[in-house]
DNA sequence: AGAAGTATTCAGTTATACTAAGTAGAGAGG
DNA sequence: CCTCTCTACTTAGTATAACTGAATACTTCT
């Protein structure tokens, strides 16, 4: 699927902070799961501006850890800030979704 | 619900495109569906650039007519290539809402 | 030494929704 | 007649978020 950079605005930081809600994880990880998920053309400058973003709006908590396979891995787990966002975001979601839901069938036209 | 603006970003225009597709509308009458819609802080403003934006890429047809209201309208009619882009837009749509509903259920984590 | 995979940073670009202000026509009320 | 409200469109400027592209650096393998 080509070309989904405008509908993923305000979609993918919610799938950062979800991924991130599941366990303790890092950047690079991230983008292979946002990759095997479907999200095949997200690629690391994406993903860690976002989460440059988490870490400044302090919805994250980071822990850096040496790696077996290269540098340095930075962890993220979310606050409680975090995961009221993370709610909030779903809340979102299910709204424009059931919208357009609606939408797509057949508005009554007013 | 506040503050949807992001996650509008890509979705909004498919969802003008769409109302467009079900009868010849004008600008005006497209917000209030928008709004009845649930969408209810869209602006005027916001809908126009949007139909500037598909004036621009060529994705309509347009025939002004008096209003017995107001000034005059300007009527919208999506021409072939603005079918084929709200085709577009609703297996992209499509395509991120089944992404978003397997990460929401449970990602099988690689 | 060099390449490839892992891992992060950051300055700059682009696209889109929104803000805010303006213009204008028609009808109603004071 | 003046003002207000509803209808109807335009547009310059702003904010935000994803993306681009380049850079840095550690580890392992050849």
């Amino acid at each position: 699927m080509e070309n989904l950079t405008e509908m993923l605005k305000g979609v993918l930081e919610g799938c950062v902070l979800e991924i991130i809600s599941r366990k303790e994880t890092y950047g690079y990880e991230i983008v292979k799961k946002l990759n095997s998920l479907g999200f095949e053309d997200v690629v690391e400058g994406t993903v860690y501006t976002i989460l440059l973003r988490l870490e400044k709006k302090k919805l994250v908590e980071i822990q850096k850890k040496p790696s077996e396979m290269g540098p340095p891995r930075k962890f993220y787990t979310l606050n409680t800030a975090g995961q009221n966002q993370l709610q909030s975001f779903w809340l979102k979601w299910d709204f424009i979704a059931s919208k357009m839901n609606e939408l797509k069938k057949s508005y009554s036209g007013q």
